[in-house]
Formats: C-alpha cells, sequence, structure tokens
DNA sequence: AATGCCGGGGA
DNA sequence: TCCCCGGCATT
C-alpha cells in the first residue's frame, strides 16, 4: 500500500499539486483523503481555492492567504528577500529568489526564476541554495511538535520519497505529454482535479495497457515503471489490458466512488474482452483526472470518456483515438461477479485490438505490442493477413492460367510448367508446392513483428491455415478445400473442362486450396 | 444433398 | 499408367 501511495503521492506533485493544493479550509475533501494526499494539499500553502489558472498559483492574493492561522516560531532558517532558495514546484525543484518571508505564517513567497511566476509555500519547504534536500524532507520541523491543528496528518508521512518519484513522474509525464500529444487532458485539467487525482496513476495505464505489460502485480513504485517495456512501447493501449491492475485500481480509495456497471453492458459492439480466467471479470476504468469510472463495456467506456470528457461536440476525428488513453482495463477477480454479467467474452491472449480502429482497444491487446510475452501471440496476426491476401495462392490462380497445363498435373506431378504469360513459363512443382506455402508463411511471420502497424484486424483467419504447409491432420483426408474446384467452376455440364484430378475425383489440382 | 477426395480396381 | 468409381467425410 505505501508504495501506491508514494506512487500517487509522486504523481500528483508532478503535476504541481503540492503547490497549488486547494486550501486548507476545504474541510471535507481534505480529511477524506489519504493522509499522504493532505500533506500535499497542505504543501501548497497557498490556499487559494483552486482557479482555473495553474500557472500563477498564488500570486494573486498571497497575502490573504498567509494569514491563516500561523506557525510561527517552527520555521528554522530565516530567508531574506532576494535570498536564493530551492523550492519544490511541480514536482521539481525549482531555484527562485525569496520575495518575502513571512515569519509569523510560517510562509515564503518565492519568485521561482525558471517558471517566471511567484509562489508561496511554507517556509520548511524551501531550502536554501547550498543546502541539501528538498524542503520537505528537509530537517525543519520536529514531528508533532509544530503540526499545525489542521494538519495533524501530514507529520506522519513519510515525505522523503517524494523526490525520487517526482522524478520518476518527471520521465512518465515526459512520456505521457509525448504519447498523448499535449491534449492530454490531463495536462489540461483543472488544479481542482487533483484533489481526487486517482487519474494521475491512471494517466500512466495506458502503457501498461499497451504494452500489456505484466508486472505480475508487484504493487511497488518501481514495479509499475521500472518495466522498461512498458514505457518503451507507449502503443496505444488496447482492450486486453493486464490484469495486474486490478488491485490498484480497485484498491484506490477513488475509484469506489465511481464504480458503476455499464448499463448496458451488453451492447458491445466489438469483440468484447474475454474472460482470460474463470472468475476474472474485465472492466474498464476512466483515467479521467477525478473521475475513475468503471464500466463493463468498452463501449460505455469509451462513450463516457467521449462524452463527458472529450466531449462529443468536438470533431471526433480530432479525439478518435484520444478516448483510448483515458480508460483501462482492470480485471477483477470476482467469483460470485462472474456470474452475474455475461462476462465480456475472452480476449485472445495476444489478442489485437478490437476492429475499432481507436480502441486498438486495448487491446485487444494491446499491443499491443506487449512485448515478448504477447509477441508469442496466436498464430493469427492481423499483420499476418493483412500483408498477404489469404487466397492470393489458391484462388489468384485465374483459370486462364493453370487451366491447359495445369490439368495434367494430377498426372504430372513432378513438375510442369505454368504459362505466366504468353511468354513466360514458371516452373512448378508440385510436391513443391507444399514448400512454397512454407515460405509463403514464414514471409507472414515475419510481418507478426512489433513494428507492424496495428493494421485494422482484418477479419481474415480461416484462411491462412490453408496456405500452411502440411496438413497437421494429415492422417485423415484433405481437410475440405474452401477454393472453388472445377466442378463448381464449370458445372457438371462441362466436366470435360474439369482438370483430370477432377475428373478422377482426386484432389483437384486446378484449384489447390 | 452436394461436394471433395481417398482408396481401389479395371483396362 | 490412365481412368473410373465406391464410399466416406464435409459442407
Amino acid at each position: 500500500m505505501a508504495s501506491v501511495l508514494s506512487r500517487r503521492l509522486g504523481k500528483r506533485s508532478l503535476l504541481g499539486a503540492r503547490v497549488l493544493g486547494p486550501s486548507a479550509s476545504d474541510g471535507p475533501s481534505g480529511a477524506a483523503l489519504p493522509s499522504e494526499l493532505q500533506v500535499e494539499l497542505l504543501d501548497g500553502a497557498a490556499p487559494q481555492p483552486f482557479l482555473a489558472s495553474k500557472d500563477p498559483p498564488c500570486q494573486e492574493q498571497p497575502k490573504e492567504v498567509l494569514k491563516a492561522p500561523g506557525t510561527s516560531g517552527l520555521q528554522q532558517v530565516v530567508f531574506q528577500p532576494g535570498q536564493k532558495v530551492y523550492v519544490w514546484y511541480g514536482g521539481q525543484e525549482c531555484a527562485g529568489l525569496v520575495e518575502q518571508h513571512s515569519w509569523a505564517e510560517d510562509k515564503v513567497t518565492v519568485w521561482l526564476l525558471d517558471q517566471k511566476l511567484q509562489i508561496c509555500c511554507r517556509a520548511e519547504e524551501a531550502w536554501l541554495a547550498g543546502l541539501q534536500g528538498p524542503g520537505p524532507q528537509a530537517p525543519p520541523l520536529e514531528p508533532g511538535a509544530q503540526a499545525p491543528a489542521y494538519r495533524p496528518v501530514s507529520r506522519n508521512i513519510d515525505v522523503p520519497k517524494r523526490k525520487s518519484d517526482a522524478v520518476e513522474m518527471d520521465e512518465m509525464m515526459a512520456a505521457m505529454v509525448l504519447t498523448s500529444l499535449s491534449c492530454s487532458p490531463i495536462v489540461q485539467s483543472p488544479p481542482g482535479a487533483e484533489a481526487n487525482f486517482s487519474a494521475s496513476r491512471g494517466a500512466c495505464d495506458p502503457w501498461r495497457e499497451g504494452g500489456d505489460v505484466s508486472d505480475s502485480g508487484s504493487s511497488t513504485t518501481s514495479g509499475h515503471w521500472s518495466g522498461g517495456s512498458g514505457i518503451s512501447t507507449p502503443s496505444p493501449p488496447h482492450p486486453q489490458a493486464s490484469p495486474k491492475y486490478l488491485g490498484d485500481a480497485f484498491g484506490s480509495p477513488q475509484t469506489d466512488h465511481g464504480f458503476e456497471t455499464d448499463p448496458d453492458p451488453f451492447l458491445l459492439d466489438e469483440p468484447a474482452p474475454r474472460k482470460r480466467r474463470n472468475s476474472v471479470k474485465v472492466m474498464y476504468k476512466c483515467l479521467w483526472p477525478s473521475c475513475g469510472k468503471v464500466l463493463r463495456s468498452i463501449v460505455g467506456i469509451k462513450r463516457h470518456v467521449k462524452a463527458l470528457h472529450l466531449g462529443d461536440t468536438v470533431d471526433s476525428d480530432q479525439f478518435k483515438r484520444e478516448e483510448d488513453f483515458y480508460y483501462t482495463e482492470v480485471q477483477m477477480k470476482e467469483e460470485s461477479a462472474a456470474a452475474t454479467v455475461g462476462i465480456s467474452a475472452p480476449r485472445t491472449p495476444t489478442a489485437e485490438p478490437p476492429p475499432t480502429p481507436s480502441v486498438t482497444s486495448l487491446p485487444p491487446a494491446t499491443l499491443p505490442p506487449a512485448p515478448p510475452k504477447a509477441q508469442s501471440s496466436g498464430p493469427e496476426h492481423p499483420g499476418l493477413e493483412s500483408s498477404l491476401p489469404s487466397g492470393a495462392l489458391s484462388k489468384s490462380a485465374p483459370g486462364s492460367f493453370w487451366h491447359i497445363q495445369a490439368d495434367h498435373a494430377y498426372q504430372a506431378l513432378p513438375s510442369f510448367q505454368i504459362p505466366v504469360s504468353p511468354h513466360i513459363y514458371t516452373s512448378v512443382s508440385w510436391a513443391a508446392t507444399p514448400s512454397a506455402a512454407c515460405s509463403l508463411s514464414t514471409v507472414r511471420s515475419r510481418s507478426l513483428s512489433f513494428s507492424e502497424p496495428p493494421q485494422p484486424p482484418p477479419a481474415v483467419k480461416s484462411h491462412l491455415i490453408v496456405t500452411s504447409p502440411p496438413r497437421a491432420q494429415s492422417s485423415a483426408r484433405k481437410a475440405r478445400g474452401e477454393a472453388k474446384k472445377c466442378r463448381k467452376v464449370y458445372g457438371i455440364e462441362h466436366r470435360d473442362q474439369w482438370c483430370t484430378a477432377c475428373r478422377w475425383k482426386k484432389a483437384c489440382q486446378r484449384f489447390l486450396d
């Protein structure tokens, strides 16, 4: 749990929540929040209620803010105006100049050089240049001693972790931003959202989803992000997110209230996520900051994201894919619940994202793209089919080509020539055909490589098998081919046009499968 | 029932 | 070796 908390912390601070945290007066919400959250909120020192503009934090009316019941005498360092100090802002250490230090309120107004803005924060959160460590974890106060009445809990928190987390978060943030193209709601979301920032964590989920990084549930902070795979494969999330989230997602307080069953779970218009294991229920959780809604169907969650967060009005094109980033699949062990819903259909392990282009769903797997594991995916891969017209081999052979000469294939098994064009002949050995098929399949498998762009999952599957070399099911008779046979093509009336094999009731040699 | 083919057998 | 066909599996 601790890890989870710390993680959240980091993320939050990433967004600058700490500095801008909602006012301490926000009694109710504050009380309900996890202790670490409170710390953050209080750290903000800028009790200003959140306003749309997150940029200039408390620069507008810092003074008022400072009037809060002071925690005088706590400060151990006296900041002089103009003095260079460092403060935590936006998840990182920022250098700034002291504008003013209100000893009484234990607040310091700092002009951030980098951000070019003024913020006010608790004196303990700022430290003089040259001194070490971020304010929070800095030595300043003795536990309990001066803890203001309104934030009793904060003192219990082990703040030190913050810094590393923050750094971690920065990286994630960067990745996130890149991925979501600056449109990320997380970035744009109003500061207020942070209060309930379960989403901050979720914000990262997309990657995890996509990568299907099974970090085997280790709930440690490092566990989440250490997996290079997760980060390195920012491929679009697809429905089959990894189950690991489960605990995480549902464990978070925020999630609970957001939980809600999809009204119409059966509306799935895409391959519903299949139940991976007996009692695992797949749900989709909205990652939008402060949302955390959980629905049972992809469609539902997408609709939710689109409608509520992305806004339906906006040209859907612009956000068409965006919504995929704002929900994640979570799996829920649920012995009992399993019975309730027609739990989504099982998703093939390697599954490719569902049909809907946007969702790569998660798909289906995200993608997919899950590293090694995912790779071992099943035999059928989208890239495969798409790269090669399935029927190519068998069907493509227009009668005109093979006909005449192929006709005797049955008799002349060894080899024969196929007139590819009036002047060009291709020598083909029937016996070799299988190998040809092999090479063919080889090529296809190659297309399976990760880089393969997630093509709209072709619905073609069956055909591949046809080209596969020697039939595994050999022993018995040849599986009935799907290709047309002479009988079908020419009809019984024109039996004379059939290939010899067909005439002899043998396997058709003209329209091979 | 229609097809597709294997296994056999006659010429 | 060429041709046919009975019969079974599949569709």
